[in-house]
DNA sequence: TAGATTGTTAATCGATTAACAATC
DNA sequence: TAGATTGTTAATCGATTAACAATC
């Protein structure tokens, strides 16, 4: 491992944290739309549903930006959690498989205003291509290295069915892509260099499922809980 | 604690455990579909993008399905998931919300194929209310007490605004859902015995951007892989 | 100063991993 | 039996939590 410069250092963030400042990010923006100029760990872990020890753990990571005694500037904080997540510029995205998923995700408001700017809807389907999708008109597949060397695609979301999916992903990496976030039920293989990230509204719901089926069953065993061990 | 019959034992499952349970019952069904009746610890990890090892202390708690020196039977092990996780039943699922992804998520034939069925579209808009979508009428969201009643909803989809999704779950909870799958960008408050499991895109996609950056600026410092610490 | 609240420490908990004895 | 592979153990790793010294 070579050594940083202190200025760029940014110490490793453990990954449970790094998943978590986004959520932070949010909170304090809330805070500032309501006009709150300063928060305590209390009030911001609270707007943020974590505790206030996890908060500021988690805060810790990023450098001291809080006064004790007093709390944290709102919009102080805002920035630099902002900063250090990359925020402050804008990512360059193409969607691939503009099904009602696809289409669903290049018309959500809340990528935009993220700094996420959906550049691109791809689909291998002609019968889809022309289509207008979010004021995007949805183009062959075949473009996609032309998309990402044109507007510098920096993430890809990949909504195609399972059985395209690897494909797409093989041809994401061939044009540098390294970044995908996956809503195809399916494994991708990819470099190591390449992050995927996997959203899986089945899983979801089984996991549910799995909670479901064992609150049942406790109720059957249990129907009165003053009953004791009887 | 009370005790439990051996029958429904299942000894408490880590939550890590659980939530890859799917995607092992998912792999099996692959697997089974490709005509394979038989199958390694080693075979059954790759199809699902672990390791081995962690398969198998996965498997272990749910008991021991498999026979040393052989390997697992592909259907077997798949149905013995399958009732782990409550897939043998049908359940019974309300989404709430019926916007752009609303809408998707209703015509999602991942659901259906996992034992989940959608059994109603409600949304406050009297705008939406009567429209088809995927085979049902949007109805509006004062019917959901009696929706609940009448299917026997255990689980509720929350695809609306941030800004209705609180009341919107406080309407479910009212109504004696348990398990929600929460899509609004937004922390929920709910009474313990409820679950929540959150799907929130941006913050998908802001992980990966983080990664990105750190990615880039690592090109930035050693522009040459081969330059050693010069 | 006295009261408040951060940033950090140390303990605990849960998840992952590698190794291998059990056993087909 | 010899070879293969599971199920389990023990070590390691990473995340959470509670407590409190530092300090505004």
């Amino acid at each position: 491992m070579s050594e940083r410069t202190p200025a760029e250092a940014s110490r490793d963030i453990p990954e449970a944290t790094v998943a978590r400042l986004p959520l932070y990010l949010r909170a304090l923006t809330a805070l500032a739309d309501a006009g709150t100029a300063r928060c305590s760990s209390e009030d911001l872990a609270a707007a943020a549903g974590v505790t206030s020890s996890k908060l500021r753990k988690d805060l810790s990571y990023l450098g001291s930006y809080g006064t004790r005694g007093v709390g944290y500037e709102v919009e102080f904080l805002r920035h630099q959690i902002a900063r250090e997540i990359g925020q402050t510029q804008d990512h360059h995205v193409v969607i691939v498989g503009i099904g009602n998923l696809g289409q669903a995700l290049a018309s959500f408001s809340g990528f935009r205003s993220r700094g996420f700017r959906v550049v691109a809807l791809l689909d291998a389907a002609p019968a889809r291509q022309g289509d207008e999708v979010a004021g995007l008109v949805v183009r062959p597949f075949e473009d996609l290295a032309a998309v990402v060397a044109e507007h510098r695609v920096t993430i890809a979301v990949v909504a195609t069915p399972a059985h395209a999916a690897q494909d797409v992903a093989d041809a994401l990496v061939a044009a540098g892509v390294r970044n995908i976030l996956n809503f195809a039920p399916t494994v991708l293989s990819v470099p190591d260099d390449v992050d995927v990230r996997k959203v899986d509204l089945s899983i979801e719901l089984q996991i549910l499922a799995y909670h479901e089926q064992r609150k049942a069953s406790a109720e059957v065993e249990e129907p009165d809980m003053e009953r004791g061990l009887a």
